[in-house]
DNA sequence: TATTGTTATACTCTATAACTATA
DNA sequence: TATAGTTATAGAGTATAACAATA
């Protein structure tokens, strides 16, 4: 009864282990920083944008009370600010502060040392590969 | 300033929002068993094994006082059991339970299921290749 | 002495429910 | 009425430190 579908035929069950694999990476970056996952992926997303609370949580997958924590814990840390939204006076703006944005600068370097020693197992041919077909992965609709 | 190395050349630029998206859909479908990501991989792990607490705690980088909340939770929940260690008799062993055993395999059905909108955006060749590529890219001595 | 596992404690992350203020 | 955000509360996940039992 055991060993069912052990094949690894299917893609899935090459990509959940790869991401656990980078998840692990990252992690131990954000312990090195004092950051979790979560507030990892918030201070990238905030990189090139300023979102409203709500958006943010959208786009998290959280609840508004759960940002609410989670920003005010950044916030008081110097990585990000508030400010109130100039359309609509029940909103509240999200941004990176300049310190907020050195350190993201930061984990992305980290990350890419840190990865490195997976991804340097591949040719460079390979690697350019790998990345392009993440990439149309990705950027189809579905995904 | 900003926009620094967004050029996105990088294989560790395509592999970290691609272990997010799959992060995402085993998130949701933990969220629907009432599982985190950690008891997940936790069960994932003790599916053809059987291990001590402090070696299970190894392999997920956690620290052994935060196993015994999770194996305590888990096992109250009939999914997982303790016994002693034959050898060590400091040692407790952990496995799956009949009951955590069905879950495991219900749970890899939903990952192919809930990962199928991201993978089959992929030629079938494409979704060959890509598997064959982060196979590689595990299986290598530094992975 | 060192290792295995647990307990006690504290903090972060998360959700639900109830609330205020604005639309 | 509906939406934006916060607060209060509760539970899971995590770490550190101290401990008992065994090696």
């Amino acid at each position: 009864m055991k060993q069912p579908s052990q094949s690894s035929e299917h893609l899935s069950d090459a990509l959940v282990p790869a991401a656990f694999v980078t998840m692990a990476v990252l992690n131990k970056i954000g312990a090195e920083n004092n950051l979790s996952l979560t507030l990892i992926r918030v201070l990238g997303i905030l990189w090139d944008r300023r979102l409203r609370m709500a958006e943010l949580a959208d786009r998290l997958g959280l609840k508004k009370s759960t940002m609410t924590g989670l920003v005010s814990r950044a916030e008081q840390r110097g990585l990000l600010a508030r400010a109130p939204n100039a359309e609509d006076d029940r909103a509240i703006d999200v941004f990176l502060t300049n310190e907020g944005a050195v350190l993201v600068e930061r984990l992305r370097a980290q990350t890419q040392r840190g990865l490195g020693g997976l991804t340097s197992s591949l040719s460079v041919s390979d690697q350019r590969q790998l990345a392009d077909l993440l990439w149309r992965m990705l950027e189809s609709p579905k995904g």
